[in-house]
DNA sequence: TGCGTAGGCCAACAAGTGTTGACTCGTTTG
DNA sequence: CAAACGAGTCAACACTTGTTGGCCTACGCA
């Protein structure tokens, strides 16, 4: 799977650098674990077993499994500066982004799997929601004090879009082509960041 | 195999109603543990020891785990019949009927948190949604080939709803009254049954 | 009164879990 | 070259899981 750790081109040295050539072989493995079985299910041995390593590894680097879930699963939306945007465009923005970065980063599939069943999963989606989609509410929000109940808003449309379509795979939602989601959704966004209150 | 073997129809005490007792102390423990933890983290002997018997007699009466969540898990939404209402209130009459149901049964939140981890608990979800969410989206869509979009669409926002509420606990999403939560979703249901597709 | 049947408990099984410690072996360093 | 170090393996621990079979007990019918 990785390779290329043959100590004939080194120019630092072998042992050193096979270290963080495992420990990135273990934590993809664990990324694409949880994002698939949830945190429960997603043994130590299994990832062990696809990162070609024993468990015993996963314990050296990462202490135990809540610290290996910590060091494989970190989020970052990478959202876009709305403020910078035309003020009716950022609900388009938003989704698209949205989906680009679900698609391309199982993280978020894990995160959200996780979450679910373990409290220390809920805390870090909490996490991801306070630090990097709260300010970019407050970004085009006029004012403070809506801006956590409408960034909660985006939130309920955007997660509940991940849930039926990446993680319970309704057919109808799965069925769905990105320009009908955008079409669909960005209305909504729009309405939730910049509509006054109903 | 089991059922009323007595030939009379004896209203008569005893051990022959002591079993349905049990049988329905089994469930109602089987859905708090399944609704808190998850498929996998419900353990069976944590479900005995919540109705106060053996772990043998959950396997006695419903031969597995997986036997007990289909006899503990069955969901009615009992949703509205939409086409009797005026079309404009179908949007509201949704939200605010979806969060009575939630609030009141933790059978809902029990299948979304199975449904995420376990394949058969996703099953379980998608059959809610073709039996009873897209029936009723198909009393209020004149085109019978938009009606698994725009149910999905629905789905999306409600769940994420239900989602960010009552399993992520996200701070801001729970602290929405029940009002505004209806104020704010109630014109999105209802652009997503009704409106022209964009 | 006696007996069968069913409710219920106890103890145990096999499998799988996270986790630990001792051990091997190649590489780096003095 | 010899010592030290660190990557990696092996085998085992202690525990929990779903699941099973044997046993006791009390009720209801004969």
């Amino acid at each position: 799977m990785n390779g290329s750790v043959s100590s004939t081109t080194d120019p630092g040295s072998g042992a050193r650098r096979r270290s963080a050539a495992t420990r990135d072989a273990i934590l993809t493995a664990a990324r694409e674990r949880f994002a698939t079985d949830g945190y429960e299910r997603a043994t130590i041995r299994a990832i062990a077993k696809d990162a070609n390593i024993d468990p015993s590894m996963v314990m050296r680097y990462y202490g135990n499994k809540e610290g290996l879930f910590a060091a494989a699963v970190s989020v970052d939306l990478q959202l876009p500066d709305l403020a910078a945007l035309p003020r009716d465009d950022i609900g388009r923005a938003l989704v698209t982004h949205f989906l680009s970065v679900w698609e391309e980063n199982e993280v978020l599939t894990a995160l959200l799997r996780v979450g679910v069943t373990n409290q220390a999963g809920a805390e870090r989606t909490q996490g991801v929601f306070r630090d990097q989609v709260l300010p970019v509410a407050r970004q085009v929000c006029p004012d403070p004090e809506q801006i956590p109940a409408r960034a909660a808003l985006v939130a309920t449309q955007l997660l509940g879009l991940a849930l039926t379509r990446y993680v319970l795979r309704f057919p109808p939602t799965v069925a769905l082509h990105r320009d009908e989601i955008v079409a669909w959704l960005a209305p909504t966004l729009q309405r939730y960041l910049t509509a006054p209150s109903p």
